[in-house]
DNA sequence: CAGGCTGATGTCAGTTGCTGCCATCACTAT
DNA sequence: ATAGTGATGGCAGCAACTGACATCAGCCTG
Protein backbone atom coordinates (compact mmCIF):
# COMPACT_ATOMS: atom_id res chain seq x y z
CA UNK A 1 0.00 0.00 0.00
CA UNK A 2 2.96 2.92 0.46
CA UNK A 3 3.99 1.75 -3.03
CA UNK A 4 0.39 2.33 -4.46
CA UNK A 5 0.23 5.10 -2.71
CA UNK A 6 3.56 6.90 -3.44
CA UNK A 7 3.54 5.81 -7.13
CA UNK A 8 0.35 4.91 -7.83
CA UNK A 9 -1.16 1.92 -8.85
CA UNK A 10 -0.47 1.42 -12.47
CA UNK A 11 2.94 2.97 -12.06
CA UNK A 12 3.67 0.26 -9.63
CA UNK A 13 5.19 -3.54 -10.88
CA UNK A 14 4.81 -6.90 -8.68
CA UNK A 15 8.96 -6.80 -9.12
CA UNK A 16 8.80 -3.69 -6.99
CA UNK A 17 6.24 -4.73 -4.72
CA UNK A 18 7.94 -8.30 -4.16
CA UNK A 19 11.30 -6.56 -3.72
CA UNK A 20 9.80 -4.16 -1.17
CA UNK A 21 8.90 -7.17 0.85
CA UNK A 22 11.83 -9.02 0.34
CA UNK A 23 10.43 -11.60 -1.59
CA UNK A 24 10.40 -12.66 -5.20
CA UNK A 25 7.85 -12.20 -7.90
CA UNK A 26 6.82 -15.74 -8.23
CA UNK A 27 6.79 -15.96 -3.85
CA UNK A 28 4.21 -12.95 -4.56
CA UNK A 29 1.86 -15.05 -6.71
CA UNK A 30 1.74 -17.53 -4.35
CA UNK A 31 0.42 -15.51 -1.60
CA UNK A 32 -1.93 -13.14 -3.46
CA UNK A 33 -3.42 -14.28 -6.85
CA UNK A 34 -3.76 -11.24 -8.41
CA UNK A 35 -1.95 -7.60 -8.36
CA UNK A 36 -4.97 -6.00 -7.02
CA UNK A 37 -5.80 -8.58 -4.18
CA UNK A 38 -3.10 -7.10 -2.20
CA UNK A 39 -5.28 -4.74 -1.24
CA UNK A 40 -8.33 -6.42 -0.30
CA UNK A 41 -6.15 -8.71 1.88
CA UNK A 42 -9.32 -8.12 4.93
CA UNK A 43 -12.15 -8.26 2.83
CA UNK A 44 -12.89 -11.56 4.08
CA UNK A 45 -12.25 -10.52 7.93
CA UNK A 46 -15.28 -7.89 7.18
CA UNK A 47 -17.25 -10.32 5.26
CA UNK A 48 -16.90 -12.64 7.88
CA UNK A 49 -17.99 -10.01 10.80
CA UNK A 50 -21.00 -9.35 8.67
CA UNK A 51 -22.02 -12.59 8.23
CA UNK A 52 -22.34 -13.44 11.74
CA UNK A 53 -23.98 -10.17 12.96
CA UNK A 54 -26.98 -11.48 10.71
CA UNK A 55 -26.74 -15.17 12.14
CA UNK A 56 -26.96 -13.38 15.89
CA UNK A 57 -30.11 -11.46 15.00
CA UNK A 58 -33.12 -12.46 16.89
CA UNK A 59 -35.19 -14.55 14.93
CA UNK A 60 -37.88 -11.57 15.44
CA UNK A 61 -35.66 -9.05 13.44
CA UNK A 62 -36.92 -8.53 9.84
CA UNK A 63 -34.69 -9.16 6.81
CA UNK A 64 -33.66 -5.32 6.51
CA UNK A 65 -33.43 -5.19 10.43
CA UNK A 66 -30.79 -8.07 10.36
CA UNK A 67 -29.33 -6.10 7.28
CA UNK A 68 -28.57 -3.04 9.20
CA UNK A 69 -27.15 -5.27 12.07
CA UNK A 70 -24.21 -6.09 9.53
CA UNK A 71 -23.57 -2.71 7.92
CA UNK A 72 -23.65 -1.25 11.80
CA UNK A 73 -21.14 -3.69 12.87
CA UNK A 74 -19.19 -2.79 9.48
CA UNK A 75 -19.13 0.89 10.19
CA UNK A 76 -17.85 0.23 13.39
CA UNK A 77 -14.90 -1.97 12.11
CA UNK A 78 -14.36 0.49 9.96
CA UNK A 79 -14.66 3.39 12.12
CA UNK A 80 -11.96 2.03 14.53
CA UNK A 81 -9.49 1.95 10.79
CA UNK A 82 -10.42 5.21 10.29
CA UNK A 83 -7.18 6.67 8.52
CA UNK A 84 -6.13 3.51 7.04
CA UNK A 85 -9.67 2.56 5.01
CA UNK A 86 -9.94 6.37 3.65
CA UNK A 87 -6.01 6.05 2.80
CA UNK A 88 -6.66 2.85 0.54
CA UNK A 89 -10.41 4.31 -0.45
CA UNK A 90 -8.30 6.71 -2.16
CA UNK A 91 -6.22 4.36 -4.16
CA UNK A 92 -8.98 2.48 -5.28
CA UNK A 93 -10.86 4.99 -6.79
CA UNK A 94 -7.87 6.32 -8.56
CA UNK A 95 -7.87 3.07 -10.39
CA UNK A 96 -10.24 0.95 -12.35
CA UNK A 97 -8.99 -2.23 -12.23
CA UNK A 98 -9.57 -1.72 -8.45
CA UNK A 99 -12.77 -0.58 -8.68
CA UNK A 100 -13.94 -3.70 -10.14
CA UNK A 101 -12.16 -5.93 -7.85
CA UNK A 102 -14.08 -3.57 -5.19
CA UNK A 103 -17.23 -4.01 -7.09
CA UNK A 104 -17.08 -8.04 -6.74
CA UNK A 105 -15.83 -7.97 -3.15
CA UNK A 106 -19.10 -6.17 -2.09
CA UNK A 107 -21.19 -8.67 -5.03
CA UNK A 108 -19.87 -11.54 -2.84
CA UNK A 109 -20.62 -9.73 0.34
CA UNK A 110 -23.96 -9.52 -1.01
CA UNK A 111 -24.54 -13.15 -1.62
CA UNK A 112 -22.91 -14.17 1.64
CA UNK A 113 -25.72 -12.17 3.41
CA UNK A 114 -28.06 -13.80 1.38
CA UNK A 115 -27.53 -17.01 2.22
CA UNK A 116 -27.26 -16.40 5.89
CA UNK A 117 -30.59 -14.64 5.89
CA UNK A 118 -31.84 -17.59 3.70
CA UNK A 119 -30.39 -19.97 6.54
CA UNK A 120 -32.79 -18.25 8.60
CA UNK A 121 -35.70 -19.15 6.87
CA UNK A 122 -36.12 -15.79 4.33
CA UNK A 123 -37.24 -16.57 1.17
CA UNK A 124 -35.97 -15.66 -2.20
CA UNK A 125 -36.04 -13.45 -3.66
CA UNK A 126 -36.57 -11.17 -0.21
CA UNK A 127 -33.00 -12.62 1.25
CA UNK A 128 -31.23 -11.44 -2.33
CA UNK A 129 -33.18 -7.75 -2.06
CA UNK A 130 -32.41 -6.90 1.06
CA UNK A 131 -28.82 -7.78 1.07
CA UNK A 132 -27.93 -6.16 -2.14
CA UNK A 133 -30.16 -3.32 -0.70
CA UNK A 134 -28.40 -2.76 2.36
CA UNK A 135 -24.70 -3.47 0.26
CA UNK A 136 -26.04 -0.46 -1.24
CA UNK A 137 -26.94 1.78 1.43
CA UNK A 138 -23.44 0.28 2.89
CA UNK A 139 -21.31 1.45 -0.26
CA UNK A 140 -23.29 5.13 -0.66
CA UNK A 141 -22.73 5.58 3.35
CA UNK A 142 -19.28 4.97 3.23
CA UNK A 143 -18.71 6.84 0.00
CA UNK A 144 -20.13 9.83 1.94
CA UNK A 145 -18.43 9.25 5.18
CA UNK A 146 -15.34 9.25 2.88
CA UNK A 147 -16.07 12.70 1.39
CA UNK A 148 -16.92 14.64 4.77
CA UNK A 149 -13.58 14.12 5.63
CA UNK A 150 -14.20 13.90 9.46
CA UNK A 151 -17.56 14.95 10.96
CA UNK A 152 -20.14 12.57 12.06
CA UNK A 153 -18.76 8.65 12.71
CA UNK A 154 -19.57 5.88 10.12
CA UNK A 155 -22.19 3.98 12.04
CA UNK A 156 -24.27 6.99 12.41
CA UNK A 157 -23.66 7.65 8.76
CA UNK A 158 -25.01 4.29 8.05
CA UNK A 159 -28.19 4.83 10.32
CA UNK A 160 -28.67 7.71 8.61
CA UNK A 161 -28.90 6.53 5.22
CA UNK A 162 -30.92 3.48 6.16
CA UNK A 163 -33.72 6.16 7.32
CA UNK A 164 -33.21 8.09 4.02
CA UNK A 165 -33.95 4.46 2.09
CA UNK A 166 -36.83 3.53 3.92
CA UNK A 167 -38.58 6.92 3.20
CA UNK A 168 -37.24 6.83 -0.27
CA UNK A 169 -39.12 3.41 -0.67
CA UNK A 170 -42.39 4.10 1.33
CA UNK A 171 -42.71 7.32 -0.93
CA UNK A 172 -42.31 5.40 -4.31
CA UNK B 1 -18.97 -14.07 -28.67
CA UNK B 2 -19.06 -17.19 -30.93
CA UNK B 3 -15.85 -17.69 -30.02
CA UNK B 4 -16.42 -16.89 -26.09
CA UNK B 5 -18.94 -19.83 -26.46
CA UNK B 6 -17.04 -22.39 -28.29
CA UNK B 7 -13.95 -22.30 -25.96
CA UNK B 8 -14.77 -20.56 -23.31
CA UNK B 9 -13.61 -16.81 -22.71
CA UNK B 10 -10.42 -17.98 -21.25
CA UNK B 11 -9.04 -20.35 -23.91
CA UNK B 12 -9.86 -17.27 -26.18
CA UNK B 13 -7.39 -15.33 -27.26
CA UNK B 14 -7.59 -11.88 -28.56
CA UNK B 15 -5.38 -12.83 -31.65
CA UNK B 16 -7.79 -15.83 -32.45
CA UNK B 17 -10.98 -13.33 -32.25
CA UNK B 18 -9.06 -11.14 -34.70
CA UNK B 19 -8.29 -13.98 -36.77
CA UNK B 20 -11.95 -14.41 -37.27
CA UNK B 21 -13.07 -11.06 -37.51
CA UNK B 22 -10.73 -10.58 -40.50
CA UNK B 23 -8.29 -8.18 -38.45
CA UNK B 24 -5.14 -7.88 -37.18
CA UNK B 25 -5.08 -8.04 -33.57
CA UNK B 26 -3.68 -4.10 -33.09
CA UNK B 27 -7.29 -3.39 -35.06
CA UNK B 28 -8.65 -5.06 -32.44
CA UNK B 29 -7.33 -2.90 -29.13
CA UNK B 30 -8.43 0.28 -31.58
CA UNK B 31 -12.29 -1.00 -31.30
CA UNK B 32 -11.99 -2.52 -27.52
CA UNK B 33 -9.73 -0.94 -25.14
CA UNK B 34 -10.19 -4.53 -23.92
CA UNK B 35 -10.26 -8.03 -24.61
CA UNK B 36 -13.56 -7.72 -22.07
CA UNK B 37 -15.32 -4.79 -23.55
CA UNK B 38 -16.40 -6.73 -26.37
CA UNK B 39 -19.10 -8.39 -24.69
CA UNK B 40 -20.45 -5.10 -23.34
CA UNK B 41 -20.48 -3.01 -26.95
CA UNK B 42 -24.31 -2.74 -26.63
CA UNK B 43 -24.23 -1.53 -22.75
CA UNK B 44 -23.68 2.11 -23.65
CA UNK B 45 -27.28 2.06 -25.40
CA UNK B 46 -28.84 0.55 -22.83
CA UNK B 47 -27.62 2.93 -20.61
CA UNK B 48 -29.27 6.00 -22.73
CA UNK B 49 -32.49 4.11 -22.84
CA UNK B 50 -32.73 4.39 -19.10
CA UNK B 51 -31.44 7.24 -18.83
CA UNK B 52 -33.75 8.50 -21.22
CA UNK B 53 -36.69 6.67 -19.07
CA UNK B 54 -36.13 8.67 -16.17
CA UNK B 55 -35.50 11.96 -17.88
CA UNK B 56 -38.64 11.36 -19.31
CA UNK B 57 -41.00 10.48 -16.19
CA UNK B 58 -43.43 13.73 -15.14
CA UNK B 59 -42.20 15.84 -12.03
CA UNK B 60 -44.56 14.56 -10.13
CA UNK B 61 -42.59 10.85 -9.99
CA UNK B 62 -41.63 9.84 -7.04
CA UNK B 63 -37.57 9.11 -7.12
CA UNK B 64 -38.30 5.53 -7.07
CA UNK B 65 -40.78 5.98 -9.62
CA UNK B 66 -38.74 7.20 -12.31
CA UNK B 67 -36.27 4.56 -11.59
CA UNK B 68 -39.10 1.78 -11.63
CA UNK B 69 -39.77 3.34 -14.98
CA UNK B 70 -36.18 3.00 -16.24
CA UNK B 71 -36.01 -0.57 -15.26
CA UNK B 72 -39.05 -1.07 -17.08
CA UNK B 73 -37.44 0.12 -20.43
CA UNK B 74 -34.32 -2.39 -19.99
CA UNK B 75 -36.56 -5.14 -19.11
CA UNK B 76 -38.41 -4.24 -22.26
CA UNK B 77 -35.61 -4.11 -24.42
CA UNK B 78 -34.00 -7.57 -23.22
CA UNK B 79 -37.28 -8.80 -23.63
CA UNK B 80 -36.80 -8.24 -27.29
CA UNK B 81 -33.24 -9.48 -27.12
CA UNK B 82 -33.98 -12.58 -25.38
CA UNK B 83 -32.15 -15.40 -26.92
CA UNK B 84 -28.49 -13.26 -26.88
CA UNK B 85 -29.39 -11.92 -23.85
CA UNK B 86 -29.17 -14.75 -22.09
CA UNK B 87 -26.34 -16.28 -24.27
CA UNK B 88 -24.40 -13.54 -23.45
CA UNK B 89 -24.99 -14.37 -19.89
CA UNK B 90 -24.12 -17.49 -19.63
CA UNK B 91 -20.35 -16.53 -21.36
CA UNK B 92 -20.46 -13.69 -18.41
CA UNK B 93 -21.02 -15.54 -15.45
CA UNK B 94 -18.29 -18.21 -16.25
CA UNK B 95 -15.43 -15.88 -15.75
CA UNK B 96 -14.62 -13.73 -13.06
CA UNK B 97 -13.11 -11.20 -14.93
CA UNK B 98 -16.52 -10.56 -17.04
CA UNK B 99 -18.59 -10.62 -14.07
CA UNK B 100 -16.23 -7.68 -12.78
CA UNK B 101 -16.83 -6.16 -16.01
CA UNK B 102 -20.21 -6.52 -15.67
CA UNK B 103 -20.60 -4.67 -11.96
CA UNK B 104 -18.47 -2.18 -13.28
CA UNK B 105 -20.97 -1.29 -16.21
CA UNK B 106 -24.23 -1.33 -13.01
CA UNK B 107 -22.28 0.71 -11.34
CA UNK B 108 -21.72 2.88 -14.19
CA UNK B 109 -25.26 2.66 -14.69
CA UNK B 110 -26.74 3.81 -11.29
CA UNK B 111 -23.96 6.65 -11.45
CA UNK B 112 -25.87 7.87 -14.64
CA UNK B 113 -29.05 7.50 -13.16
CA UNK B 114 -28.15 8.91 -10.05
CA UNK B 115 -26.93 12.09 -12.14
CA UNK B 116 -30.04 12.26 -13.97
CA UNK B 117 -32.43 12.45 -10.93
CA UNK B 118 -29.95 15.07 -9.54
CA UNK B 119 -31.00 16.80 -13.16
CA UNK B 120 -34.34 16.15 -11.35
CA UNK B 121 -34.06 18.47 -8.05
CA UNK B 122 -33.78 14.72 -6.10
CA UNK B 123 -31.17 15.97 -3.56
CA UNK B 124 -28.31 13.14 -2.52
CA UNK B 125 -28.44 10.89 -0.87
CA UNK B 126 -31.88 10.01 -1.83
CA UNK B 127 -30.90 10.43 -5.75
CA UNK B 128 -28.10 7.64 -5.51
CA UNK B 129 -30.25 5.76 -2.97
CA UNK B 130 -32.91 5.34 -5.27
CA UNK B 131 -30.33 4.72 -8.17
CA UNK B 132 -28.56 2.26 -6.24
CA UNK B 133 -31.85 0.36 -5.34
CA UNK B 134 -33.45 0.26 -8.62
CA UNK B 135 -30.17 -1.18 -9.63
CA UNK B 136 -30.49 -3.99 -7.55
CA UNK B 137 -33.89 -4.67 -8.19
CA UNK B 138 -32.53 -4.82 -11.77
CA UNK B 139 -30.07 -7.38 -11.47
CA UNK B 140 -32.00 -9.70 -8.61
CA UNK B 141 -34.89 -9.71 -11.55
CA UNK B 142 -32.63 -10.08 -14.37
CA UNK B 143 -31.33 -13.49 -12.56
CA UNK B 144 -34.31 -14.74 -12.12
CA UNK B 145 -35.47 -14.38 -15.76
CA UNK B 146 -31.98 -16.22 -17.02
CA UNK B 147 -32.68 -18.98 -14.03
CA UNK B 148 -36.77 -19.80 -14.96
CA UNK B 149 -35.35 -20.33 -18.73
CA UNK B 150 -39.03 -19.28 -20.21
CA UNK B 151 -42.17 -18.92 -18.38
CA UNK B 152 -42.42 -14.80 -17.65
CA UNK B 153 -41.66 -11.99 -19.31
CA UNK B 154 -38.60 -9.70 -17.97
CA UNK B 155 -41.01 -6.72 -17.34
CA UNK B 156 -42.73 -8.59 -15.82
CA UNK B 157 -40.68 -9.91 -13.11
CA UNK B 158 -38.90 -6.72 -12.79
CA UNK B 159 -42.33 -5.28 -11.40
CA UNK B 160 -42.67 -7.96 -9.49
CA UNK B 161 -39.33 -7.68 -7.68
CA UNK B 162 -39.51 -4.13 -7.12
CA UNK B 163 -42.90 -5.16 -5.51
CA UNK B 164 -41.13 -7.09 -3.05
CA UNK B 165 -38.23 -4.70 -2.65
CA UNK B 166 -41.06 -2.34 -1.13
CA UNK B 167 -42.55 -4.89 1.06
CA UNK B 168 -39.43 -5.44 2.24
CA UNK B 169 -38.00 -2.44 2.85
CA UNK B 170 -42.07 -1.17 4.58
CA UNK B 171 -41.54 -4.10 6.85
CA UNK B 172 -37.65 -3.26 8.04
C1' DC C 1 21.37 -39.65 13.92
C1' DA C 2 20.11 -40.80 8.85
C1' DG C 3 16.73 -40.53 5.72
C1' DG C 4 12.65 -39.11 3.83
C1' DC C 5 8.49 -36.15 3.73
C1' DT C 6 6.39 -31.60 3.46
C1' DG C 7 5.82 -26.80 2.62
C1' DA C 8 7.69 -22.46 1.39
C1' DT C 9 10.77 -20.17 -1.68
C1' DG C 10 13.74 -19.28 -5.80
C1' DT C 11 14.78 -19.65 -10.90
C1' DC C 12 13.62 -19.72 -15.51
C1' DA C 13 11.09 -19.97 -19.62
C1' DG C 14 6.97 -19.07 -21.89
C1' DT C 15 2.20 -17.20 -22.95
C1' DT C 16 -0.96 -13.44 -23.28
C1' DG C 17 -2.92 -8.92 -22.82
C1' DC C 18 -1.85 -4.51 -24.10
C1' DT C 19 0.88 -0.15 -25.83
C1' DG C 20 3.94 2.90 -28.62
C1' DC C 21 5.93 3.88 -32.86
C1' DC C 22 6.17 4.03 -37.58
C1' DA C 23 4.70 2.67 -42.28
C1' DT C 24 1.05 1.93 -45.54
C1' DC C 25 -3.03 2.75 -47.89
C1' DA C 26 -7.72 4.28 -49.17
C1' DC C 27 -10.36 8.35 -49.38
C1' DT C 28 -11.36 13.17 -49.75
C1' DA C 29 -11.04 18.12 -50.16
C1' DT C 30 -8.99 21.79 -52.66
C1' DA D 1 -2.43 16.23 -58.88
C1' DT D 2 -1.36 16.96 -54.06
C1' DA D 3 -1.76 17.06 -49.55
C1' DG D 4 -4.19 15.86 -45.51
C1' DT D 5 -6.88 12.49 -42.70
C1' DG D 6 -8.40 8.26 -40.70
C1' DA D 7 -8.18 3.37 -40.45
C1' DT D 8 -5.13 -0.47 -40.63
C1' DG D 9 -0.85 -3.48 -40.41
C1' DG D 10 3.76 -4.73 -38.60
C1' DC D 11 6.93 -4.82 -35.09
C1' DA D 12 9.11 -4.34 -30.73
C1' DG D 13 8.57 -4.36 -25.98
C1' DC D 14 6.64 -4.30 -21.17
C1' DA D 15 4.18 -6.33 -17.45
C1' DA D 16 1.01 -9.69 -15.47
C1' DC D 17 0.65 -14.14 -14.76
C1' DT D 18 1.65 -19.60 -15.05
C1' DG D 19 3.94 -24.11 -15.14
C1' DA D 20 7.91 -27.01 -14.29
C1' DC D 21 11.80 -27.94 -11.75
C1' DA D 22 15.34 -27.15 -8.13
C1' DT D 23 16.48 -25.87 -3.43
C1' DC D 24 16.20 -25.70 1.33
C1' DA D 25 14.50 -25.67 6.10
C1' DG D 26 12.00 -28.05 9.45
C1' DC D 27 10.23 -32.11 11.29
C1' DC D 28 8.80 -36.79 11.78
C1' DT D 29 10.06 -41.65 12.10
C1' DG D 30 12.71 -45.52 12.62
Amino acid sequence: MALYGERGYDNTTVAEIAARAGLTERTFFRHFTDKREVLFWGSSRLQALMVEAVASEPESASPLDAVAAAIEAAGVLLQERRDFARQRQAIIAASPELRERELIKLASLASALADTLRQRGIEEPVASLAAEVGIAVFKIAFARWVEESNQKALPEVMRESLDELRAVTALG
